[in-house]
DNA sequence: TAGTGGTCTAGACCACAGC
DNA sequence: CTGTGGTCTAGACCACTAT
């Protein structure tokens, strides 16, 4: 039953009321919360008011809603943690680049499907590649499978003049990937930025990569610079947060 | 007005068309949306159905309400980028620890406070420190402020066996913070690790970092490793994701 | 068929901002 | 005082899942 003397909206009172006992155990994780129906019995509020309390749950991430079955406590993702030092040109030069790396390390059966064009850079392309705005770059767009489920977003870009004639702008860029080829044209790899941040997925990528909503994607802009400090290829990554964990390592000095 | 044929809900197709026309610039940044019994008008809704649309784009966080003025599009926020050689022993020596070296760097007035307590280990921090779960470790709990507003919070973690007799055990670490304390004490700092998530964040946290919902946290667990190796000190961090870019930077061999 | 969540209505009253 | 968003009700009907 809800306070109404403690200037507390009822949706709220609900919300905080099913979190405590989620988090204390009494909802197991997977397991199914009341009907929305036995709530308003419980808590004595019409159905939208469970609605929106149920709601706050579904944005923190803490619940799902399955259409027809109820609503589960969301059990904790298996995280897959990925470290940046699989970059290595050892590793470039075993394999095909550096996800079907990640499903090696990892165990899983990775699939991918490209899709290769050409466009004019904006302003932000530009930038990273220190090229002109309308400039001509290659695009390679990218969607990652891990045993069939999407886990994975990725777009490329790189100056069509480094690509011209190579594999880069075929679909299939063969055996150490695009970075291999790069190398091959005398475009040696010499350092790598990546750039790290999170908000909400758009419509189309909360599709894409099935996250419920509730669940922020973790956005990585990596940038390939040249030995001669020339930037060769940026890469616009989105990874569902509750899927992802990113390790980095430094020498202190 | 709605297409009630198309079979997809009314409220997502008055999201998507506000959402359209603000990512279009028809709504600029900063500014007011219809009042909510304008659009109600405008789509032919109930309003319900409006505040359904609206906190949908409030979620994604492209809108903002204001109680009693109105709804207005969210302006971007003003990112500060961090990058990792803040760490650097120099930088160190030079001031009072990372988060005065960004204050530095991007010109905002820092303050921070801080709690000190003493705990026993559980077993995520026994893990990180290579400890036995019980073991007691000294905890600085630090909240930080840039231009007063909470920007980061951040729980600092190290086997107390290390900090015994030192500043780190005092609300003031001195000049230089934990770390130079640390290596005046002889644990000469040899690497760094940073495990980079997200997520969305606790009501507490929310309320903390004064986060709009719909805006996820980005979460950095750092450990500080000594020259032999061992785990020095580990450090929670969560910063607003809306606020935050962190870069990362590395020689590809 | 019964039970579940998904959507929607047409109101009502409250709390806050600003003139 | 007016206009804004915030909360809430008591229903209704639909779409999906499972038996």
């Amino acid at each position: 039953m809800v306070d109404r003397t403690s200037g507390v909206p009822a949706f709220r009172q609900v919300a905080a009321d099913l979190r405590e006992k989620i988090t204390a155990g009494q909802y197991a994780p997977g397991s199914q919360l009341p009907s929305e129906r036995d709530l308003v019995e419980t808590y004595g509020v019409s159905r939208p008011t469970i609605r929106d309390a149920v709601n706050v749950l579904r944005t923190e991430g803490i619940v799902v809603a399955e259409h027809g079955r109820g609503v589960f406590v969301r059990p904790p993702a298996s995280i897959q943690r990925i470290s940046r030092n699989r970059l290595s040109r050892e590793a470039r030069e075993r394999n095909e680049g550096a996800f079907l790396a990640d499903a090696a390390a990892l165990g899983f059966t990775p699939s991918s499907s490209v899709k290769v064009n050409f466009e004019a850079a904006d302003n932000r392309t530009a930038g990273y590649l220190d090229i002109e705005p309308g400039d001509e770059v290659t695009v390679r767009d990218r969607v990652m499978r891990a045993n069939g489920l999407v886990v994975q977003l990725a777009v490329s870009r790189l100056p069509r003049a480094l690509t011209r004639g190579t594999a880069i702008e075929e679909v299939d860029t063969g055996k150490g990937g695009a970075y291999a080829r790069l190398e091959e044209a005398g475009h040696l790899i010499g350092r790598f930025a990546e750039h790290v941040g999170a908000r909400m997925p758009t419509p189309q990528e909360a599709s894409a990569l099935q996250v419920t909503p509730g669940v922020p994607v973790i956005t990585v802009t990596r940038v390939a610079y040249g030995q001669d400090g020339k930037p060769l290829e940026m890469n616009d990554m989105v990874l569902p947060a509750d899927r992802y964990e990113l390790s980095y390592e430094w020498e202190a000095d």
